[in-house]
DNA sequence: TCTGGGGTCCTAGGACCC
DNA sequence: TCTGGGGTCCTAGGACCC
């Protein structure tokens, strides 16, 4: 059986933790550059603020129903799932069971083949709740024969808070029989938004439990090829997606942003595209990786004087290294370069990403007939730069290319501050509370 | 005026090899 | 004039996830 552990409303339950006064009231946080609302609380949702509008067109009923708007702050949430997921696993790894697999920010499967069926419910039980005691974060749990069924379990549970409790174990057939059938094939784990339309208009399948009894030759056929012989595999109860190995690297990394305003200046634009690469260079260090390519992409809306359409283009080039490396100054000067060659005057710039391709353990590394020799003494340097931004502060120490005025910074104008990860930013309590 | 960021997996099709 | 079969590797693009 696999558990998923999903934390409620994650990036709003984080926020209350430290604003105990808004506890029952409706919140929302936005996503990067302020754009648009990516967590609501069960209030907010109530007052039909849906997932993903943008900021400027309910700016209205956030005001009218005194919304509490976060700009995000993942300092702190990303400190927060640290916490729940530690806890997680002090509760269900034990010494030959590694059993955790972090799905993402806010989620976490279990396998639960160890444990008796008729132990579950309470392990279930417990676990939630020793999670909101040691880190206050509400979560729901979904559990059931497959990743799958574990999912709409979840749904479930969290949809009737009530009667549930935010848990649901789903067993026996006739429980599993009601429960895909009250579950529309969209809200299926693996179904996006463009197979659902298929299935509904080009097969009549509406339910998950329908979905359950086609063949799999028509979904090998028709969905997706092996996705959706999977699939249709994990709705009978049948796992094929089993828990990924904790210690897997990361094949590509990114760092992109949306800029606070449009920018049109090269210079600019260059500016930005150090900052992301030096920004992907540490996370690729952090995983002990060297990469071996490096893509930039902007993208572009319009030009400076003509009426607004949002219409994004996007403009893409990618460069191949001799030789894996880590070093952020070597990858600025395969990425800097590649800014002018995209670069269109009078195109106004909305967005610019750089993404490490091409990895490889840096232990790994072989020598270049042409390169310098292995540079330990840059990997050293590269420790300390890390060192110093990590105990320091972001980016105290940097690259000149990246700028220093950095007019394309995002927005975030509703911050909290990082309770958790920054010492001069620390929860203050004080005869009020 | 204002619309997020960071990933994964799979398939089809082309290039190339013997 | 006739013009195979089997395989690998790579890339672009589509679909999905939170």
């Amino acid at each position: 059986m696999y558990a998923i552990v999903d934390c409620n409303s994650f990036y709003c339950s984080c926020e209350r933790l430290f604003r105990p006064d808004l506890q029952s009231q409706p919140v929302v946080v936005l996503s990067n550059n302020d754009g648009c609302i990516i967590s609501r609380s069960d209030e907010a949702k109530r007052l039909g603020i849906d997932m993903g509008t943008p900021l400027f067109e309910s700016r209205r009923r956030l005001a009218d129903n005194r919304v509490a708007v976060f700009s995000s702050n993942y300092n702190l949430y990303g400190n927060m799932s640290l916490r729940v997921m530690d806890t997680l696993r002090t509760l269900s790894d034990d010494a030959e069971h590694r059993c955790v697999e972090v799905y993402s920010v806010d989620e976490a499967f279990i396998n639960l083949a160890h444990l008796p069926i008729d132990r579950l419910q309470g392990f279930a039980e417990r676990l939630r709740e020793v999670v909101v005691q040691w880190t206050g974060i509400p979560v729901s749990i979904g559990i059931a024969h497959s990743k799958v069924l574990s999912k709409v379990a979840n749904r479930i549970a969290k949809k009737n808070k009530q009667q549930t409790c935010c848990v649901l174990v789903l067993h026996d057939e006739a429980a599993i029989q009601h429960a895909l059938e009250s579950t529309d094939v969209s809200d299926l784990w693996g179904i996006g938004r463009r197979y659902a339309r298929k299935l509904k208009e080009c097969y009549g399948i509406n339910t998950a439990w329908q979905l359950r009894h086609m063949p799999q030759e028509w979904a090998r056929k028709k969905l997706g090829g092996i996705v959706g012989v999977r699939m249709i595999r994990e709705l009978n109860g049948e796992p094929c997606i089993p828990l990924k190995d904790p210690l897997e690297k990361k094949k590509m990394i990114a760092t992109t942003r949306m800029f606070g305003k449009p920018i049109f200046t090269l210079h600019e634009l260059e500016e930005a595209v150090a900052t992301y690469t030096a920004r992907a260079a540490e996370k690729l260090r952090r995983q002990y990786g060297a990469a071996a390519s490096v893509d930039v992409f902007l993208v572009y809306n319009g030009v400076a004087g003509q009426p607004y359409a949002y219409d994004p283009k996007h403009l893409y080039s990618r460069a191949t290294l001799l030789q894996p490396t880590s070093d952020t100054a070597a990858l600025i000067k395969a990425a800097v370069p590649q800014v002018s060659t995209l670069y269109r005057k009078g195109a106004k710039y909305l967005k610019a990403g750089v993404v490490l391709g091409d990895i490889v353990p840096d232990d790994a590394l072989q020598g270049n007939l042409f390169g310098s020799s292995a540079g330990s003494d840059r990997r050293a340097l590269m420790q300390a730069l890390d060192n110093i931004n990590f105990s320091m502060r972001d980016d105290i120490v940097k690259f000149a290319v990246s700028g220093l005025t950095r007019n394309w910074k995002m927005r975030q104008e509703m911050r909290s501050k990082r309770f958790t990860t920054r010492w001069d930013e620390l929860y203050e309590v004080n005869g009020n509370l």
